[in-house]
RNA sequence: AGGCGGGUAGCUCAGCGGCAGAGCGGCGGCCUUACAAGCCGUUGGUCGCAGGUUCGAUCCCUGUCCCGCCUACCA
C-alpha cells in the first residue's frame, strides 16, 4: 500500500483486495443492536435465480442497488441490502432435466425424491456462482442474512401463507381453462406466457347443416373441431338468418351442433361471419360456452395429444392432428381453402413451446380482495413509484387483475400442503410437512396434493419472510417495512405488485416506502438482448476485458465465428474502433456507466465506447489523485472545510459544496444520471481543469502561507470528492482515499465515511463570479491563439483593459494565474481607452477588453474573419433582444426581474458590439 | 383495438414557461514534467408537423404524422 501509485489506472489490481477489506471488517454488516439509535434502510434484493448467472440486467439492477445502500449506510442509516437466491420452480427444473436427458434418464425414472435430491446437489455445485459475480460487481449485501427460498424457515412462511389465504377464503381450488405447457407438463400463468404474431393461416372448412345445405366457417387451428360444441353466427347477420335454431352434422364424430346467435364473439365483417367454437380449448370460446350453456369437449391429453374425443385421430400428435384433420376434410369435400394469416402465437417463456388453453383443476389466488389495498397503498402515496409515470401502468394493471393461478405440475419448488382424504372426500389444509390423518374423519388414507407453488407466490412473500416471520422476530420488528425496493419495470407486476398485496395482506402494511423502476438493458441499437440475436454481452467481459472471437462465442453460442462477429459489431457499432477486444474497463467504469444513463427512458442502450470513456475518467482521478500526493503531504484535514482567502481555493470549496449538494439530491430523487454528470463535470472540469492547473504556480512559488492553505484544501476537497463518488465507483475510492491524508477519526473504510451533503464546503458567490470572469479572460486568449495557431508553448505578451474597479482588482490579485493559463509572461492590466498597440488581435470577455500582441504572427484575413463572425452572433442576439424587450405587453406584463436581465444582456452584446467594431479597425491596419 | 411512453446537434440522450445543453463523434493545433486513457480551441439544432393559450412555448393545451413498449385480440 505504501508504495506509488502506478502511472495508470489498472482496475483488476485493487479490486479484489479491497472487497476482501470489506468483507474482513464486516463493513456490508446491518445491525442487529436493539440500542441502534441510526435510521434502518433496508433494500430486499430482487432475488436471482439459482439457475442463472450475471447478464447486464443483473448488474443494472445490482449496481443501482449498491448505489442505494452505500449511499445511505454513508448518511448513517443502519443498512440492510437483504441478500437471497430464489429456487426458480420451471427454469430450475428444466435445466437439471436437461443434464438427465444427457445420460438418456427422465425424471420419472429416478423418481420424485431422488430427482428432489439431484437438484439440490446441482444447486449446492453451482448455486454460488452468481453471489460470487456480484460480488465482483461490488456489492455491499449483508451475505450472512443470505436467504435461499427453499430453505426450511422460507418454506414454513410459503407453507403459512397458503394456509391462511386458504382458510381465508382466498385461496380456492377450481376447473378453469388455463394455459398449458405440454413440454414441461404444467399450467402457466399468464403472465408466463409471450404472444408473438407469426404466419399462420386461416382454414376454411363446411359444416354440413341438418336440413340442408352448409356454413362455412374459419379457423386458424383446425385439430380443434374435433371439439367443437357449436357454430357462432352474429343475430342480425341477414346471410345467416335462415340458420337461426338449426343444427349442423360434425363430420367425424357422431354430434349435433347448435348454430347459436352471438353479437360478441361474432364480427360479421371478419371471415365468413360464421364462428367455431370450442369452449374447452379457447378463452373466447369458453365464456360463449357459458353464455350458451355449451358442452365443454376436451380433446387434448396433457402431452398435446388427441384423446378419445377425437375419434379415429385419437393418438396424434397436435400437430400431426391438424394436417390430418385437414386432409381428412379435404377428402370428404368439406375444404373451402386456406389463406396466409398473421395471427398471435402464444408461447411458453420457459420451454417456447406454443401453449393450449386446457381445462384443468387448479388452485387459484383470489386477486381482487388483496389487489385493492394494493392500488390504494400507492393511490395514497404510502408507496410511492419512481419514475412517476409507472404509476399509471401499476393503477391500470391492479385493476384489471385476473385470479392468480399458483398451482405448477412440478417437483422442484414448496409442495402445496393440502391432503385429499380418500375416506370423507376432504381437504385438509395445515401448516405441515407430513400428515398423518384427514383432520375431519381420521382416515388415515390421505394422499398430498401432488403439485408445487408458482415460484412468484413465494417470492411474493421476500420482504417479511426473509425475516422470520411468521415468527415476530426482532428482525422482522427492526426490517419491515423496506424502504425502497428497486427492480427492472418488467417484473412490477409478476412480483412487485405480489410482495404488495402479499406484504399488506400479512404484515398489515406496504412493504416498501419507494419503488424505484430502472429500463431493459439493450444493444447500442436499441434491440433487446436475446441469444437469437447474438447480442448478448457478459458484464464480466467489459470488467475484466475479452476478446471479441470469446465474447462473440458467448453471445451466439454454436455460430460460425464470422457470422456471430457480424451480428455483433452490428448491434454495437462503437466496437468498431476497438481492436480485437474489450479492454478490462473495470467493474468501476461499468457501474459509473450504468448509473449514467436516465432511468427515465424506456431502454437503455448499452455502448461499449461509453464504459470506456467513463474507465478515461477512473484514470483521470487515478491521475489527479497522483499529481496532489506529491503536494498534499504534511496536509491538515479536518471534519469541515478549511479556512480560505485565496480566490482559487474560495471558489473550489463553491463548487464542491454544489457538487455534492446536487450529487446528494440526484441520489435522494432516484436520478443517478444527474449525480454521476454532476460530479463528473465537477472532477473533470473544475477541478482537474481549473483547480489543479491554478494550484501549480501557488506550489511553484514561494509564498509558504499561500502554499499551506492550497494544499490543506487540495487535501480535504480531493478526500470529499472521492466520499462523494463511493457509491457509484467503489474501488478506485478506496484505494486512493486510504493514501489520502484525512480526518483524525477516520473509519477502516471510505465505505463507512460521511457521504459529503450540504455543508461539505461553502456557498461563495463572490469567488464563483470572479472566478467565472477569470476563465471567460483566459478563454478570450486562448481562442485567439489558437484560431492564430501560435504555439502552446510560446509565451505572448497580453494586454486587458477595464475600467470597473473591483473586477481590475481581481485581475491584478489573480495575475500569476492568469499569466499561467494564457501562457504569458507579459501582461499589462490598463483602463480603457489606450492607444492601440501595434498587431494586437482584440477580443472582448465579461467585460473586459483582451488584446492579445502578436504581430508578426498574425494572419489578417483570418482575424477578419473571426472578428465577423462575432459580430454576427453578437448583432443576432441584439436583434433577438430588442425585439423581445419591444413587444407589446413585454415590458408592464413580465416579472420586473425578467425585464432587468433582458437588458443587461442587450447592454452586454451592444458593448460587445462596440468593441468587435474596433476590432475590425484594427485588423484593418495589420 | 386499448393503455403508456417517446420524436431536441452526425450518434446516444438530458432539459420541460424566460439567452437551446452534455457525452461521444467531426474539424484544427499541441508528446506543455498528474494524465496522449491526455491538453487547448472549434464546428454542429425551424427542439416531428399544424393550430391554440401566454408579454413570452422545446416546455402547457388541441389536433396530426411517425417510432417503441405493454395489455387484449378476429375465429
Amino acid at each position: 500500500m505504501a508504495d506509488e501509485l502506478t502511472k495508470g489506472f489498472e482496475p483488476k489490481d485493487i479490486e479484489a483486495r479491497w472487497y476482501a477489506h470489506w468483507q474482513a471488517n464486516g463493513v456490508f454488516a446491518a445491525s442487529d443492536d436493539p440500542n441502534d439509535a441510526r435510521p434502518r434502510y433496508v433494500l430486499p434484493m430482487p432475488l436471482p435465480n439459482v439457475t442463472g448467472s450475471l447478464h447486464m440486467g443483473h448488474a443494472m439492477m445490482c449496481t443501482l442497488e449498491d448505489v442505494l445502500t452505500r449511499a445511505h449506510r454513508m448518511m448513517g442509516f443502519n443498512t440492510l441490502y437483504q441478500p437471497g437466491t430464489d429456487h426458480a420452480g420451471i427454469a430450475t427444473q428444466v435445466v437439471v432435466e436437461r443434464q438427465l436427458k444427457r445420460d438418456n434418464v427422465s425424471r420419472h425414472d429416478l423418481g420424485r425424491d431422488t430427482f428432489i435430491e439431484r437438484v439440490w446437489e446441482w444447486k449446492a455445485e453451482c448455486g454460488s456462482r452468481i453471489v460470487e459475480q456480484q460480488q465482483v460487481l461490488g456489492l455491499s449485501a449483508d451475505w450472512q442474512r443470505s436467504v435461499f427460498t427453499m430453505d426450511a424457515g422460507y418454506s414454513r412462511a410459503v407453507r403459512e401463507a397458503f394456509v391462511r389465504l386458504y382458510h381465508e377464503g382466498l385461496i380456492y381450488r377450481a376447473k378453469r381453462l388455463i394455459y398449458w405447457d405440454c413440454a414441461a407438463q404444467t399450467v402457466l400463468s399468464n403472465l408466463e406466457v409471450d404472444s408473438e404474431e407469426e404466419n399462420g393461416e386461416l382454414f376454411e372448412f363446411a359444416y354440413p347443416v341438418e336440413d340442408g345445405g352448409e356454413i362455412v366457417v374459419a379457423t386458424t387451428r383446425p385439430e380443434t373441431m374435433l371439439g367443437d360444441s357449436a357454430v357462432a353466427i352474429h343475430p342480425d347477420d341477414p346471410r345467416y338468418t335462415h340458420l337461426h335454431g338449426k343444427f349442423v352434422v360434425h363430420p367425424f364424430v357422431e354430434r349435433r351442433i347448435p348454430i347459436v346467435c352471438d353479437p360478441i364473439l361474432v364480427d360479421p365483417t371478419f371471415g365468413t361471419g360464421a364462428v367455431k367454437v370450442t369452449p374447452a380449448h379457447d378463452f373466447n370460446d369458453f365464456e360463449t360456452g357459458k353464455r350458451h350453456n355449451l358442452e365443454l369437449i376436451e380433446i387434448l391429453d396433457s402431452e398435446g395429444r388427441i384423446n378419445d374425443h377425437g375419434g379415429s385421430f385419437a393418438g396424434l400428435e397436435r400437430f400431426e392432428a391438424r394436417k390430418a384433420v385437414k386432409r381428412a376434410l379435404d377428402e370428404k369435400g368439406l375444404a373451402r381453402g386456406a389463406k396466409g394469416h398473421r395471427l398471435m402465437i402464444p408461447r411458453s417463456q420457459r420451454t417456447g413451446t406454443v401453449v393450449e388453453p386446457m381445462l384443468s383443476t387448479q388452485w387459484f389466488v383470489k386477486t381482487e380482495p388483496l389487489a385493492k389495498p394494493a392500488l390504494e397503498a400507492v393511490q395514497t402515496g404510502k408507496t410511492v413509484i419512481l419514475p412517476e409515470e409507472w404509476t399509471k401502468t401499476y393503477e391500470h394493471w391492479m385493476t384489471n387483475i385476473l385470479d392468480w393461478c399458483i398451482s405448477r405440475q412440478l417437483w422442484w419448488g414448496h409442495r402445496i400442503p393440502a391432503w385429499y382424504c380418500d375416506a370423507c372426500g376432504h381437504a385438509t389444509v395445515v401448516n405441515a410437512e407430513a400428515l398423518s390423518a384427514c383432520e375431519k374423519c381420521g382416515s388415515t388414507s390421505i394422499k398430498q396434493d401432488e403439485d408445487v407453488l408458482d415460484t412468484w407466490f413465494s417470492s411474493g412473500l421476500w420482504p417479511f419472510a426473509t425475516q422470520g416471520w411468521p415468527d415476530k422476530t426482532p428482525a422482522l420488528e427492526r426490517f419491515y417495512p423496506a424502504s425502497d425496493l428497486e427492480t427492472g419495470y418488467d417484473i412490477l407486476f409478476f412480483w412487485v405488485a405480489r410482495m404488495m398485496m402479499m406484504g399488506i395482506h400479512f404484515m398489515g402494511e406496504p412493504p416498501f416506502k419507494r419503488i424505484l423502476l430502472h429500463s431493459l438493458v439493450v444493444d447500442e441499437t436499441g434491440k433487446k438482448m436475446s441469444k437469437v440475436i447474438g447480442n448478448v454481452i457478459d458484464p464480466l467481459d467489459l470488467i475484466n476485458g475479452s476478446d471479441f472471437e470469446n465474447v462473440v462465442q458467448k453471445a451466439l453460442p454454436g455460430a460460425p465465428l464470422d457470422e456471430a462477429m457480424k451480428k455483433f459489431k452490428k448491434a454495437y457499432p462503437s466496437t468498431a474502433s476497438m481492436g480485437a477486444g474489450f479492454e478490462a474497463y473495470g467493474t468501476d467504469a461499468l457501474r459509473f456507466t450504468l448509473c449514467s444513463y436516465s432511468p427515465q427512458s424506456k431502454r437503455i442502450p448499452l455502448s461499449p465506447k461509453k464504459i470506456e470513456g467513463y474507465r478515461h475518467f477512473c484514470n483521470k482521478i487515478w491521475n489527479a489523485t497522483r499529481f496532489a500526493l506529491g503536494y498534499v503531504e504534511g496536509a491538515t484535514v479536518g471534519a469541515s472545510a478549511p479556512a480560505a482567502t485565496l480566490r482559487i481555493n474560495r471558489w473550489l470549496l463553491a463548487r464542491l459544496e454544489d457538487a455534492c449538494v446536487e450529487a446528494k439530491k440526484g441520489i435522494d430523487d432516484f436520478r443517478f444520471d444527474d449525480a454521476t454528470a454532476r460530479l463528473y463535470h465537477f472532477f473533470w472540469g473544475e477541478l482537474c481543469d481549473w483547480y489543479l492547473e491554478l494550484t501549480k504556480p501557488v506550489f511553484a512559488g514561494d509564498d509558504a502561507e499561500a502554499k499551506r492553505e492550497t494544499r490543506d484544501v487540495l487535501a480535504y476537497a480531493l478526500e470529499a470528492t472521492l466520499r462523494a463518488l463511493h457509491p457509484f465507483i467503489p474501488f478506485i475510492t478506496e484505494e486512493l482515499w486510504q493514501r489520502l491524508p484525512k480526518p483524525a477519526s477516520s473509519p477502516v473504510s471510505i465505505a463507512l465515511a460521511r457521504l459529503p451533503e450540504a455543508g461539505v464546503g461553502r456557498i461563495d458567490a463572490d469567488a464563483v463570479r470572479e472566478m467565472t470572469a477569470l476563465q471567460e479572460v483566459i478563454g478570450a486568449v486562448r481562442t485567439i491563439r489558437s484560431e492564430r495557431e501560435v504555439h502552446p508553448a510560446a509565451q505572448v505578451p497580453v494586454v486587458l483593459r477595464v475600467s470597473e474597479p473591483t473586477l481590475r482588482a481581481v485581475l491584478e490579485d489573480d495575475r500569476r494565474s492568469l499569466e499561467t493559463l494564457m501562457k504569458t509572461s507579459s501582461l499589462s492590466l490598463e483602463l480603457p481607452g489606450g492607444s492601440r498597440p501595434e498587431g494586437a488581435a482584440l477580443s472582448h470577455a465579461a467585460g473586459v477588453e483582451v488584446l492579445v500582441l502578436l504581430k508578426g504572427i498574425v494572419d489578417p484575413a483570418g482575424e477578419k474573419a473571426r472578428i465577423e463572425r462575432e459580430l454576427k452572433k453578437a448583432q443576432k442576439n441584439v436583434e433577438a433582444l430588442e425585439k423581445k424587450l419591444g413587444a407589446k405587453g413585454f415590458a408592464d406584463r413580465a416579472p420586473p426581474e425578467v425585464v432587468k436581465e433582458t437588458e443587461e444582456q442587450l447592454q452586454g452584446y451592444r458593448e460587445r458590439i462596440r468593441i468587435l467594431d474596433e476590432a475590425r479597425a484594427l485588423a484593418e491596419e495589420l
